[in-house]
RNA sequence: AGGGGAGUAGCUCAAUUGGCAGAGCAACGGCCUCCAAAUCCGUAGGUUCAGGGUUCGAUUCCUUGCUCCCCUGCCA
């Protein structure tokens, strides 16, 4: 029943995205892009973390999840994740991860939990905190020690939470028994970090991206909306181009016209050493749109057919039970229940 | 847990005895600029925390609930 490449020596690496929100080329350049370069060389498992949307109710809209949870996987597939080598599955699909949770939260003691600064900052911003807020490692754990994956792609904002996992998975072991593979950051090798386009001195993000309509570019954007954004993008008072010493917005534009024109940097300057911000811009809305071309046609190819979708997420949530219910049920017999 | 205060646009706050919910900043658009910023011009933005009641009419008065802040108490 599990397919030949699930079952070989391959390292597993589970990705985990919130569906809310939209994603943009940040996403894109820094996380999804290179994904799919990696595809062959790990058993990937990539989860739409529906639950985790759940930690802030008062935002959750039942029939906006829905869709854009599937948004999120025909992206996915429109960039390349080939969900015949690797796992597409909905979070929600999967019983063992919040199963999981639960034992594993029992292992947790609170304070860990109160320790974690995005909980802080999160729960200083809402008017109301439920407990899923506050439990959310735990949940965020359960995904990831329900693969035994070995590598985890994460941020620099998520490292707390990765290592809260190592924490929990090596306290389950010393009280239970030695089970758990203590899991890895994988780190990225591009290491490209896109700024906001309105504020370069902060990492883009679909949340801020809800806020300020310039901020980002997403991947769906039409190419009059890509031009728009890249034309108001902040630079600053210099009148041409200077690589070396470039300001961190001019730096930025750069930077994403580097990695998605796929050239080196020495070309890069050549092309643009002394020419003026605009002319920058216009080569820069030029690449992007021939880069999101692409993956927007494979996206409405995908969203023509809603049934090739389902059996994507389908197949993908049993591939994921299979490992996922395999892990659950060692659990239960090591704590006895 | 008890007492007191607060909750209005994304943020900080107005709104006369109970009478069409506004301003600043932020946002968005235009002019300008190689582009951006600044200035200027313009646009949009709301279940007035939620439910019930009084009233012709409630942001305003009464009541219940929720959330936050302050004081006190309780627990170690």
């Amino acid at each position: 029943m599990v397919p030949t490449q699930l079952s070989s020596k391959r390292k597993t690496v589970l990705s985990g995205v919130q569906p809310t929100g939209t994603l943009h080329i940040g996403n894109y350049i820094g996380a999804l892009s290179v994904w799919v370069a990696n595809q062959q060389s790990y058993r990937n498992l990539f989860m739409i973390a529906n639950l985790h949307a759940l930690t802030i109710p008062e935002a959750v809209k039942a029939e906006s999840l829905r869709q854009k949870a599937r948004e999120v996987a025909a992206l996915y597939v429109a960039c390349g994740i080939d969900p015949e080598q690797s796992v597409v599955f909905l979070q929600s699909d999967v019983p063992a991860h919040p199963y999981l949770a639960w034992i594993l939260g029992c292992c947790i003691p609170l304070g860990w939990l109160e320790r974690m600064t995005q909980y802080k900052s999160k729960a200083s911003q809402a008017d109301t905190v439920g407990s899923g807020l506050l439990n959310y490692p735990a949940l965020q754990a359960a995904d990831i020690l329900a693969y035994r994956a070995d590598f985890v792609p994460v941020g620099d904002d998520q490292n707390q939470h990765l290592e809260i996992t190592r924490d929990v998975a090596q306290r389950f072991n010393h009280l239970f028994g030695e089970y758990f593979p203590l899991p890895e950051t994988l780190n990225r090798s591009s290491g490209a970090r896109i700024m906001g386009l309105d504020d370069p001195t902060v990492k883009m993000s679909k949340s801020l991206a809800e806020k300020h309509r310039n901020h980002a570019i997403m991947l769906l954007d039409k190419p009059n909306e890509i031009k728009r954004k890249i034309m108001s993008a902040t630079t600053d008072s210099g009148s041409e181009v200077h690589i070396e010493d470039a300001s961190p917005g001019v730096h930025n534009l750069l930077l994403l016209y580097e990695t998605l024109s796929a050239q080196d940097r020495a070309r890069v300057q050549a092309q643009f050493a002394g020419k003026g911000y605009g002319y920058l811009k216009k080569a820069l809305v030029d690449v992007v749109v021939a880069v999101l071309q692409p993956i927007q046609s494979a996206y409405n190819d995908i969203l023509a057919d809603p049934q090739r979708l389902d059996d994507i997420l389908q197949d993908g949530a049993a591939k994921a039970n299979t490992i996922a219910n395999k892990t659950l049920a060692d659990v239960r017999r090591l704590v006895g229940v």
